[in-house]
DNA sequence: TCATTCAGTAAACAACTGTTTGCTGACTTT
DNA sequence: AAAGTCAGCAAACAGTTGTTTACTGAATGA
């Protein structure tokens, strides 16, 4: 077994980070299944063939990108859901965060986006059986709240499946956002607490039908 | 100008319609923005160059489909709204039409699905705007309600944005459903009638905080 | 020090791409 | 019946593509 460390795989690693970066950027413009192995090796600044040494093909890159991605988002749901109990602050601090890790992670959301119904069907498994996995976190999470005494696994997985789903929505439509009108911003958080606030009101009455 | 019936123009329009449904068939498999003229044509039985006879490019066609797609979802948004108005009733029949819709229609709802934030700018752009439409359909079919009274149009429009969201993203979840787990179609409608419940306990409830 | 490993390269392969050109022959108009 | 229109075609254009091959030379391990 070789060392992970060392000059030797850390060029490795530098060069497949270059890949890994140049494709990301180039997919701000299209689809994974548009995208060019010449196409990333020539932004990436190297040699078609050097592709290969790192990964079998597009699909496979792509893979890795779909993981680091929801390596971040992951981060963000468990900062969500480590805030405080009390409704209000959740949803206003649950926007907060987004709007945040959409600025800061433009790319890698862009791509969850695009390839979450995308055309390579790999990617597309990735994305929606880690979308599977955050709502039974949120369930989880809501399971243990004293608002949820009573409820049923099944609503409550159901309930937070409609959290990721409303999630991902609020996440798009920041993506969505004209770089020059950086004011739909704050149209944008000001309906998506609205909703979260309709959420949770029916959450509170759902027992007496 | 010329006549829109004649055998000449017939036979075009045929000709036009099997491009279409020819990238609509090839479009199940990939992206819009990795689809060539020459698969197309290939596809469609004709010459590549025929293809220019008919659109200015692969956008082009692709706005076609965008406008022949939400035409029928817009037929099934009236279909839902033209129900009865009480709320159990409508969630029923409206999950019960999305879910028919999408059986007769996958292909151009799968379309949609994948190119709602595809690499292809003009066709992502009429895709939103058609669907801000929607919202404003629905928005103004709330308001016609008697559940509505008392409420603002900016909050008409944030439920109704809602809505648009739900039947969205229940359309493609009936969509990634394996061919050989029709079962999971059930599952699929149960949660998303209890989704749409729990919105509308929230709605009846909103004014009391 | 010397042999080995291996990330990155240059070159070549056949196959494919979008688009333009001039043409043909069936339909349409006069 | 003659003249005109125009959808679809074959061929050619200059590129591009993914992938394999044999190679080089620096980092590694003995």
């Amino acid at each position: 077994m070789s060392h992970t460390s060392g000059a030797r795989q850390a060029q490795k690693q530098q060069t497949r980070r270059a890949l890994l970066d140049a494709a990301l950027h180039l997919l701000e413009g299209q689809n994974l299944s548009s995208l060019g192995v010449r196409e990333v090796t020539r932004e990436a600044g190297m040699s078609p063939a050097g592709f290969y040494r790192h990964f079998r093909d597009m699909a496979d890159l792509g893979v890795t990108l779909v993981e680091e991605s929801l390596a971040s988002l992951h981060g963000m749901v468990l900062a969500v859901l480590a805030g405080p109990d009390e409704a209000e602050e959740l949803i206003d601090r649950a926007v907060d965060v987004v709007a945040g890790h959409v600025r800061e992670h433009r790319a890698h959301i862009r791509f969850l986006a695009r390839e979450r119904h995308g055309g390579v069907r790999p990617v597309r498994e990735a994305i929606g059986a880690e979308l599977a996995r955050f709502a039974d976190e949120v369930a989880a999470a809501l399971a243990d709240q004293p608002a949820s005494a009573g409820w049923s696994a099944e609503d409550l997985l159901m309930l937070a499946e409609l959290y990721v789903e409303h999630l991902v929505s609020t996440a798009t439509a920041f993506l969505d956002v004209p770089e020059d009108r950086p004011e739909l911003d704050l149209r944008i958080s000001r309906v998506a607490r609205r909703q979260l606030r309709l959420i949770s009101v029916g959450r509170r009455h759902w027992r007496d039908s």
